[in-house]
DNA sequence: TCACATAGGTTATAACACTACATATTTGAA
DNA sequence: TTCAAATATGTAGTGTTATAACCTATGTGA
């Protein structure tokens, strides 16, 4: 194996980016964009949170704490799975993951909305993969639903069941 | 699927004890409706499925695997964990339970429509309670969505967070 | 510069869920 | 009626996910 980037004794804030691997162009933008966001909220996404929160875009399916806690220690100091559960909650805090509850599993954002919108997310039962669809019209039928029940309106996710196109029971 | 009538929830409330060894009226029905409901479809709700969703009737919040083990072996024998999975396996699988991804707790169902409808779970974010509601509306829309991304519907349950009219801000 | 808040390290454990296999009970077809 | 198959439960152990408690390091701002 070659010399790895460590991340140990990371330092906070460092002025310096951490050098990342593979990382696509699309995941940079993403990671880009939400430095930008999290500057603009005087929080801190410190090189750990940025990491996890890499990770997350760079995965092409929701990732457990586990895996995150695999993928990062087979990258150089491996951590507790507490460091791993509050980079996470930072991250959620901020709106730029969500926790999908029904799979004990973590996603990336796909978009910079904050924290406070309704996004819902369609898992499929079968192949297990995840698509993010912004939907004005449920997001409005939620919050009539919570209105008409006096419930205050929250960041919400929404979670989906159903079959993908490609494994419909009819292909 | 003959139409069954909807019994009515019993709107939890927060801060309320745990639920007692004896079944209210309403409990009663709603586990005469699920008995009636099972023979009609040929399943069987054991003495142990019929008790683990007496105590979900009764309970005035959702419950945890754990809780279920230890109300039951408070009463007689107590039972493996996996027990009581199974047993609220074969519940949700009849539509007769919900679990609540997002809080690892089990409701009864208020409403005996079967498994394959799509419900709406209000959930405190402050006090936890929990109430089940039948949306048309929310069903529908969420349906469209699944169509229009080549989705097959499936049967769904929605988790959605917020503040009960007790808890909100503004009060 | 120093007090305070925040982030992360370390160790341990809590909480939730299931595997594997044995035994008991029910069902339905011969 | 009988018996093989399917279903339900018992038992022991383990896997997986998440957090508690306490400490150290770093960033922030008066």
């Amino acid at each position: 194996m070659a010399h790895l980037p460590s991340l140990q004794h990371p330092g906070f804030n460092a002025g310096v980016p951490m050098p990342t691997f593979h990382s696509s162009e699309r995941t940079e933008q993403a990671l880009a964009l939400s430095e930008a966001f999290c500057r603009a909220r005087g929080a801190r996404l410190t090189p750990i949170r940025r990491r996890v929160l890499e990770l997350l875009h760079s995965a092409q399916k929701p990732l457990g704490a586990y895996d995150l806690v695999e993928l990062l220690g087979s990258q150089g100091h491996r951590m507790a799975p507490i460091t791993i559960y509050r980079a996470l909650d930072f991250l959620i805090e901020q709106g730029l993951a969500h926790r999908l509850a029904s799979r004990n599993a973590y996603i990336a954002s796909s978009s910079l909305t904050g924290a406070r919108t309704t996004t819902a997310v369609l898992i499929c039962e079968v192949c297990g993969d995840v698509s993010e669809v912004a939907s004005p019209d449920v997001a409005e039928t939620v919050t009539k639903v919570l209105r008409e029940q006096g419930y205050q309106p929250r960041s919400r996710i929404l979670e989906i069941t159903g079959r993908c196109s490609h494994c419909r029971d009819d292909h």
